[in-house]
DNA sequence: GTAGAGTGCAAGCAAGCACTTGCTTCACTT
DNA sequence: AAGTGAAGCAAGTGCTTGCTTGCACTCTAC
């Protein structure tokens, strides 16, 4: 990588850390140029704005979301393994980023710029695990008798909670492997279980 | 009500509207005195600091929080229905004031004074209500094969994302009457289903 | 070996912030 | 009628914020 081009990824890095902690707003251009090592001067010359900042931050957070999707879920005819691969992701995805995402969702609804630089992420995510189920529905793979859109909103209040709890409540500690963590499993399986057909359900 | 208190409510009533969309530091005393229709100073003059206003902003959730507690959760065996009557009184609050509670939450992170005029909040009732969850667990009215903490989790995902997505993202509206929303209903639904042992669980 | 791009440094500007001061007005009690 | 407490209004203080300007330095490419 160029000296150029690190320096604009150091830039993004040190806007990443301390939005996720402080939001967008609280975030000043002086604490990013710090932590980044550079002045404050360059941040300018390199984003234009603040909001410019924002805007490669959220171009980057899509490239490397895209490149997880791409990396971890399988197509796969088993919904459990399917679902369970996909929480695992958007997990990792939060968490390697220390919930800057979900910090951004809040301040959308105060900062209008925020939200165009988050695009319509979380509202299409749902939309679109929504119809994943109800296609699971169909077939027999999980229960027909609870609207998708609500299972979707379980699904989503799963894996959200458990990165809020971590990274913004410091509840409890981000596990060192989220494929191999222990309580993640526990937790989705409570999901499954409330999802899942009755015949497949565990035996607890 | 005398005309001082009644100044002293609006206040509050405009800090905890602007608070919960804004968060605390984007919030300003001057909106707030704007919207609660009173001169700047005297929001000054009845709360010293704009941390006093945020202090007593959360002793009045403390003692409305108590009082719903007291009128919603009667005790009863039935674990079932008391989770649903929890699950329900959580989220009535939650919506009742926009999700501030939420919306501070994550801003303790980052402005000390927050998390003062919060306490223990969420900490402490996530582990009340694991604790809650074993006492069910041993007498064989949940699952044992679960965590009650992992347990206790699942449920707080549940109740906290019916409210973020709801108040946060903006996604869906709010229920007219949260103790007859179908959605919710569902959403517990598969909460419980997940949880409960095998012999209780429904029959879809 | 020189031009140009990238960066640092010092200084500053306008706006917005929490908060203060001094004075006036009004309603209510005695 | 006088006194008192709550509220408004106008102005201002010191600080922080996003952002700018001007200048000097150091590499690298040709």
């Amino acid at each position: 990588m160029s000296a150029a081009a690190d320096t604009a990824e150091r830039i993004l890095d040190a806007a990443a850390e301390l939005m996720a902690t402080r939001g967008y707003a609280a975030t000043t251009t002086r604490a990013i140029a710090q932590r980044a090592g550079v002045n404050e001067v360059t941040l300018f010359r390199r984003f234009e704005n603040k909001q410019g900042v924002l805007k490669a931050l959220g171009e980057r957070m899509a490239r490397r979301q895209a490149g997880r999707a791409a990396e971890h879920v399988a197509p796969s005819d088993d919904a459990r393994a399917t679902l369970l691969a996909f929480a695992r992701m958007e997990i990792e995805g939060a968490l390697e980023d220390d919930g800057l995402a979900m910090r951004l969702a809040y301040d959308a609804q105060s900062v209008p710029e925020v939200g165009e630089a988050m695009g319509a992420g979380a509202g299409a995510n749902l939309a679109g695990l929504a119809e994943y189920l109800r296609e699971r529905q169909e077939v027999g793979q999980l229960r027909a008798d609870v609207d998708p859109a609500v299972m979707a909103e379980a699904f989503f209040g799963l894996t959200s909670s458990y990165v809020i709890m971590r990274k913004v409540l410091g509840l409890g500690e981000s596990p060192v492997d989220v494929r191999t963590d222990e309580g993640l499993e526990q937790l989705f399986d409570l999901f499954w279980s409330g999802a899942a057909p009755k015949e497949a359900r565990h035996d607890g």
